[in-house]
DNA sequence: CTTGCTCTGTTCGCTATCGAACAATGCCGG
DNA sequence: CCGGCATTGTTCGATAGCGAACAGAGCAAG
């Protein structure tokens, strides 16, 4: 069963008969670290279903400086403005934690989008879960702490990985708050030294999740209580 | 012709057949400044077309505090989560500018968006519109200063409305952006000093927009940009 | 074992925004 | 035309994060 270890949720979601379909289409990849999915403006010609990479989504500003929008791993799919009818985005799409995935090509997913049955009804209700990511991203960005943004961050990303342990420099996690680096460095001495989690160069380790869930803002919560929600069949296995 | 005047651009863009049968389902509705469209998490019961209303996507903190994610006025609907599928959203939709509108009950909007049709490859359109949106907020709130995030704002409000002027007190306007009124204060006296607009008491005049988009960052650009590109039809009048 | 490089730690002054307190101004109803 | 209220203006100290510069510290290759 191809589709099986480490595998995506939303693929997980899907029916036997569709899945049957879907299995010839499916071409399993690897996804480096810092590699670009698409470009920001740029038609994509695929759509990703991580199953162990994380994907970020990120606007580049025109100075250089960045900031992540959303995340996504083994519970969504990259790309989707090939289903929503835009073919691309002002936002740049790049891996963040090195894994595989599926990936599909624009034309197959736009032919079964378009057969207009659960698989459609499925993909939007992942992006509404994506669009909350987005949104509380903007109020998190605005009124909150770097230390929490912090916290929040690393929730996400361990959500959507097993085990409790990060591959992730500073300098990356800067790039993905869109702070800069010593920043992170304080906020994850600050982290380190309540014990909660414990790193040294580039390995981060969760040691203390629920303490973690407590100093982040609420923002954590109210995503993941919303993907739970949007996508119950998918997550609860 | 009912929907004429102040009309709504996705109401407008709709072919004939479509709005034949649309007519009778929907309602005009007079929109009060701070009303309340939708509650965070509530189902909601219809979905609206703001003609000369512009509202506002905002999450309340549960301290109280705000953020605007998104802004909704003639070019757009307020509802999306009723066809993406969620039925409810952690954000409010609350009336920042008094106005007109029309709404469709939720059964209503969902059937027809069942049928697949132009009209739903349009509403997907608006929505991924609306999430470049979002999440250009989200890199708004990171990385530009206030003076930089007011002009943005101006120039969307000012997109959704006829004329040059705003009725808006600066007090809500700090709500919408999330900062403090007193920010505002000295943001606006900046704009006015600088000839850009004239304000007193809840009236802002927009006195040189091309200085005033020049002030502002590149997220407006981008914001507007991707409305054009995506709603083409709907723009273009 | 050394050299070089990546990653992390630390410091300094600077600025934007905050939080709070209070003053001034103009509109509106009686 | 006067009192009250909504709105705007101004100031103060506090603070979080920035920008820059540089110091350790661990890993990896030779």
């Amino acid at each position: 069963m191809p589709l099986d270890h480490g595998r995506n949720l939303l693929l997980a979601a899907l029916a036997g008969p569709t899945l049957d379909r879907w299995r010839e289409h499916l071409e399993p990849v690897s996804l480096a670290l810092g590699q670009v999915l698409y470009e920001s403006r740029s038609t994509l010609s695929h759509i990703y279903f991580p199953t162990t990479a994380i994907v970020s989504l990120l606007y580049v500003m025109e100075n250089g400086a960045s900031a992540e929008i959303a995340v996504v791993g083994q519970e969504g799919l990259v790309g989707i403005s090939l289903f929503m009818g835009g073919e691309s985005t002002p936002s740049r799409a790049v891996v963040q934690s090195a894994g595989d995935g599926y990936r599909m090509t624009a034309e197959t997913i736009k032919a079964e989008f378009n057969q207009f049955g659960p698989v459609m009804h499925l993909l939007l209700r992942y992006t509404q879960a994506l669009i909350t990511q987005m949104a509380q991203t903007a109020v998190c960005n605005r009124h909150h702490s770097l230390d929490q943004q912090l916290c929040r961050w690393l929730l996400l990303s361990l959500d959507r990985l097993k085990g409790n342990q990060l591959v992730m420099t500073q300098e990356l996690i800067a790039n993905m708050l869109g702070v800069r680096r010593e920043g992170v460095t304080e906020a994850a001495r600050r982290l380190q030294s309540a014990g909660l989690i414990s790193y040294s160069r580039g390995h981060i380790t969760v040691l203390d999740r629920p303490a973690l869930e407590r100093r982040s803002c609420e923002c954590y919560a109210v995503v993941k209580k919303e993907y739970d929600r949007l996508l119950p069949a998918t997550l609860a296995q």
